[in-house]
DNA sequence: AATTAATACTTCTTTACAGGAATATTCCTC
DNA sequence: GAGGAATATTCCTGTAAAGAAGTATTAATT
């Protein structure tokens, strides 16, 4: 998962994988809808590749890249799992506070 | 979204943040609970906090961090939004290929 | 087989940022 | 208001990683 965050958070790769979202690309193809050279591009689709992120595709002399559905059913699910912060924000707060005037009782 | 994204990527802002789903903490609780020393924990606050992860209570002469839910939540509808991916995955592929036998065509 | 296009792999430089240590600030308590 | 916690800020250093430019590799076409 942290590796997962830390190759979506860098922008550039961000860019790519927001562009790669409305369907596979090659390399080139990449590089000139993003203004950036090739290599970066490679690059940064080797980490997004490590990461699970794409996945390729050779085509003759090209190389197709494509989202991975799964990192990101995965990263939803995590978000997910935050969902009591919703309902129970104030309540939280408030067991904090009441631990924090006990303890101070403790110690007197 | 990027400046979200990128807070969390940091692995030791991702364990404050893991922790802080428990519930509410102080500064020097957290500091003790993950082994850190006060002022990174600060520092990572700070970022947090910037990015509207997490908010403060002032409490006394302590500082108590808590999850905001917001950003958890936009997390969540970003992953989501890539939903599609699930099932028009091959179809892209094919319509890709497609597309690239076409543009052939046309340059000869 | 030679040439060319597409992509991957170096190497180098530079920048961003995390950690460490010391210091400053804030807010209680006496 | 002085002393002491708890927390924030500052400055420094080291390091990881992104960008640039060149080079190597792979595959297709003739």
């Amino acid at each position: 998962m942290k590796i997962l965050l830390n190759s979506l958070a860098e922008p550039t790769r961000w860019n790519i994988v927001e562009l790669l979202k409305k369907g596979p690309l090659a390399v080139g193809e990449i590089a000139e809808e993003l203004g950036l050279r090739q290599p970066q591009v490679s690059k940064h689709l080797k980490v997004l590749s490590e990461a699970g992120i794409v996945a390729v595709h050779p085509i003759a002399n090209r190389r197709v890249y494509q989202l991975n559905p799964e990192p990101f059913q995965e990263l939803q699910e995590w978000a997910e799992s935050y969902r009591h912060l919703w309902e129970e924000r104030f309540d939280r707060l408030d067991d904090y506070l009441m631990k924090v005037e006990k303890r101070g009782e403790k110690e007197k």
